[in-house]
DNA sequence: AGTTCACATTGGCATAGACCAATTATGTTG
DNA sequence: CAACATAATTGGTCTATGCCAATGTGAACT
C-alpha cells in the first residue's frame, strides 16, 4: 500500500483550476456562470464553489457583485514606490492618479506616532487621511502623520495634489530617505467601506518612515493597498 | 426607517474580535479552546468558528495543527532586504538563517526566464531551488535562475552558504542593482507541502531581478514568503 | 413615455451534520 | 516496562439547505 502518496488535493482547489481554465483568454468584465450553476455543472455544493471563487477573487483574478454576478477581473496595477510620491509614481506609468481627502486635522501624537516621529506623546501632529485612486478606482487607504502644524496646509495640498511637492516647495521639507515595511493583512469592515472590497480580502499594508537629509523624520504613513489590484516595486542601486 | 445604517457586521467577524480578546497577553504556543467548544460557548456553528479562526491564522495571530489544536502564534519576523542576500540580511539582525537545497540543475530557459535574463529561449540557465529557514522554521520557497552554466557551483554553494558570496568570490559576478516586485498570493498545494502552511494562506511573492554594474542580468528569482510570519523592509536613500 | 412596485436572480451569511486525517491518550500484550 | 493496537480527540473537507441583501427585470399603473 502506498504510504508516501501526496495528500489528496481538495475538491475546491481542483474546481479553482477548472474555473481558471474557463476564464483564460476572456475579456475583463465577462460574467462567468453563477455559483449555483457551477455547483450543478461540477456536481458539488455551492459552499465548495464559493470557496474556490473566493480564492480567485482574493488573487485578483475574479471580481463579484452581489445581485449582479461574478466576472473576470482586470489585471493588476504595478506601482513603483521609491523616494517619490504616489501621484508621481503613477503618472510615470501613464496612469491617472487621484486622491480623495477623508480628513485633515491637527491632533496630539499617540504613542506609536510619537516614537516614529521622534516627538513626545501628545505633541501636535498633522494627520492626513486619504483614499488613493488609480484610473478612478480606489486602490489604497492612507493615513499620514507629519510633525507639528503646517499653516495653510489644506489649500496648498488642494492646489498641488502631491504631498511631497507641497512639503518641498512650501515648507522646505525634502525627503531624502525612506524606510518601507510591507506585510500582508486582511480587510476588516473599515477597509471594506473605504475601498469597496470584500471582507477578508488580502491587503498589502505599507508603513513608511521618511526622513530629510539630516535624518529628521518628515512623515510617518500607513497605507493599506488592495492586494488583488496592486503590485509593489522597489529599485535599489548600490552606492556608487 | 433607517436607510443609511452601516451594514451589519458579520457574526464571524464579531467572533474574531472575541477570540482576539481571549488570546491577548497569552504566551505563544498556548492552546485555545477547540472549535467545537467555541461553537458551543458562543452559540454558533463550527463553520462560523472556523471562518473566524481561519482569518486569525491568515493574519499570523493563531496557528493550528490537525489532531492537536489551535494555539497562539509567535510574532512576525521582520526581514530587511537590501542589496544583500537572504543569509546576510538575516545575520545582520541576529537571526539564524538556514537553507535547504531542493534541486539544482542546468535547464533550458523558458519564455519568462529568457526575457528577464536577456537570453534566447532554450539557452542554458542554472536553476537553483531552495527552502529558506529562519531559526529553523521554513519561511520561504525560492527559485533562482542564473544565466549559463556555473562550474562546480554546487560544492562552492555548499561551502559558502550565501549565493551572492559565491557569485562574487568565485565567479566575479557582483550585484550592483536589484528590482524587487512584491505582491500577494495564496498558498497552493506545493507551497503547503514545502512550507508546511495551510491551503489558501496569504503569501508575499517577491520577484527579484539583479544586475551587475554594467546592467547585465545576474539573477532572476521568485521567492514565496509566508505572509503570516514575515514582514519585508526596504530602505532607500536618495543619491547623494 | 415614464414611474412604481412586485418578483426573480445572484451573491453573502449562517446552520447542522457527516466523514476523513492526524495526533494523542489509553489499554492491552508480550 | 516497552511496544503495539485501539479508541478518543481535534482540525480538514464537503454536503445540503435556509434566509438575507443587492441588483435587475418586467408588468402594472399613471
Amino acid at each position: 500500500m502506498p504510504t508516501d502518496v501526496a495528500p489528496a488535493t481538495p475538491k475546491y482547489y481542483l474546481l479553482k483550476t477548472e474555473v481558471l481554465g474557463l476564464i483564460a483568454g476572456l475579456q475583463p468584465g465577462t460574467l462567468i456562470p453563477t455559483e449555483r450553476a457551477l455547483a450543478g455543472r461540477y456536481a458539488t455544493s455551492r459552499t465548495t464553489v464559493r470557496q474556490a471563487i473566493s480564492e480567485l477573487v482574493a488573487e485578483g483574478k475574479l471580481g463579484r457583485i452581489q445581485g449582479h454576478g461574478t466576472f473576470v477581473a482586470p489585471p493588476k496595477v504595478t506601482h513603483v514606490r521609491q523616494l517619490t510620491s504616489f501621484s508621481d509614481d503613477a503618472r510615470n506609468q501613464g496612469l491617472r492618479p487621484d486622491s480623495r481627502l477623508v480628513s485633515l486635522d491637527v491632533v496630539g501624537a499617540d504613542d506609536g506616532v510619537a516614537v516614529r516621529l521622534g516627538l513626545e506623546q501628545g505633541q501636535p501632529v498633522t494627520r492626513l487621511e486619504r483614499i488613493r485612486l488609480i484610473e478612478g478606482e480606489p486602490l489604497a487607504h492612507e493615513v499620514a502623520w507629519l510633525p507639528g502644524r503646517l499653516p495653510r496646509f489644506k489649500s496648498h495640498l488642494a492646489k498641488a495634489g502631491s504631498l511631497y511637492a507641497v512639503l518641498a516647495d512650501v515648507y522646505g521639507l525634502r525627503v531624502a530617505e525612506v524606510e518601507d515595511t510591507v506585510e500582508t493583512a486582511l480587510a476588516g469592515p473599515e477597509d471594506v467601506r473605504l475601498l469597496g472590497i470584500e471582507m477578508g480580502a488580502p491587503l498589502l499594508v505599507v508603513h513608511r518612515l521618511a526622513r530629510d537629509a539630516n535624518g529628521a523624520p518628515v512623515e510617518w504613513t500607513r497605507s493599506a493597498f488592495r492586494g488583488d489590484r496592486f503590485r509593489f516595486v522597489s529599485r535599489v542601486k548600490s552606492g556608487g
